[in-house]
DNA sequence: CTTTGCACCTGTTGGC
DNA sequence: TGCCAACAGGTGCAAA
């Protein structure tokens, strides 16, 4: 599943063949994403060019002359650049087709993903409006961590979740990163010390840059990218209940914490 | 306000 | 071997 480090590998790896592209059509075969595909998508982008790709939270922005595409990869999405005349496949919902023949391709199986379009300021769209900061920027820092966390009984592997605290950490890498700073998922967030909350904010940079430099985690759907999962190979409690703590050996817990699996070294995190 | 639970979707997995 | 239910996940939203 694309999580942050895919997303921006993703924004990356398909930026420079599209920025600078004259977009020619927009081919929308199955609408219904998360969201409705937006018949203005197709109306207004063609004729337009790709200024810029960039990255909020998990959401692929492409800026074009009039607006913004908004696009995430959901649960299952999956961008390549493809020949325009390259038959589709299953799955195959969106194509953004350049003037030079080329696609920017959208497979997504689950239809966890969506593709939006606004002539606002991206930053403004209810989608984005709310979102807490970059988890790689520096206004995500212990202090802060520490402040919004003040009072606050929910889990902190759920915290460490939601978009309006820190934009983008998944399952994988909230799990990832409690182990990284020695903390369970199950704490209360109000619980943690300043000390910890500054330990988890370094652990979740990290992680998250680790799997960035390894360009990041593959799994399932989105190893059909053929990428290797390096990443998978070190995830530490992530998907491995049962298995022994690479640290102390000790086996892994499986917990349910709301309706999402946590996993956790009882006795490296406390 | 905070917290909880659900809906959305389909390929994969595990149990029988 | 086949069948079917459970599961995985992000995240917006409704409900408590």
């Amino acid at each position: 599943m694309p999580e942050l480090p895919e997303v921006e590998t993703t924004a990356r790896a398909i930026a420079p063949h599209v920025v600078g592209r004259r977009v020619a059509r927009v081919t929308v075969r199955e609408p219904r994403l998360r969201w409705r595909v937006p018949p203005a998508l197709a109306r207004a982008l063609p004729g337009q060019r790709v200024r810029a790709v960039t990255r909020r939270a998990k959401y692929l922005l492409l800026a074009a002359q009039t607006g913004t595409v908004i696009l995430h990869l959901g649960m299952s999405g999956r961008l390549r650049m493809a020949a325009a005349d390259d038959p589709p496949q299953k799955h195959d919902h969106v194509d953004i087709v350049f003037d030079n023949g080329t696609a920017l391709r959208l497979r997504d199986p689950r239809r966890f993903g969506a593709v939006l379009w606004t002539t606002r300021p991206p930053a403004e769209h209810p989608l984005l409006a709310a979102l807490g900061p970059e988890p790689l920027e520096a206004a995500f820092s212990g202090e802060y961590l520490y402040r919004v966390t003040r009072g606050r009984r929910r889990a902190i592997r759920d915290l460490l979740l939601d978009a309006r605290v820190v934009a983008g950490v998944g399952n994988i890498y909230a799990n990832e990163a409690l182990f990284g700073a020695g903390i369970r998922p199950t704490r209360p967030a109000g619980r943690l010390s300043r000390a910890e909350a500054a330990r988890l904010v370094r652990a979740v940079r990290a992680t998250l840059n680790r799997a960035l430099r390894a360009g990041g985690t593959t799994f399932r759907d989105f190893a059909a990218n053929g990428e290797p999962g390096w990443f998978q190979l070190a995830l530490k409690v992530y998907d491995r209940a049962r298995l022994p703590c690479r640290t102390c050996r000790t086996p892994i817990r499986l917990q349910r914490l709301g309706n999402r699996s946590a996993w956790y070294c009882a006795a490296c995190q406390r």
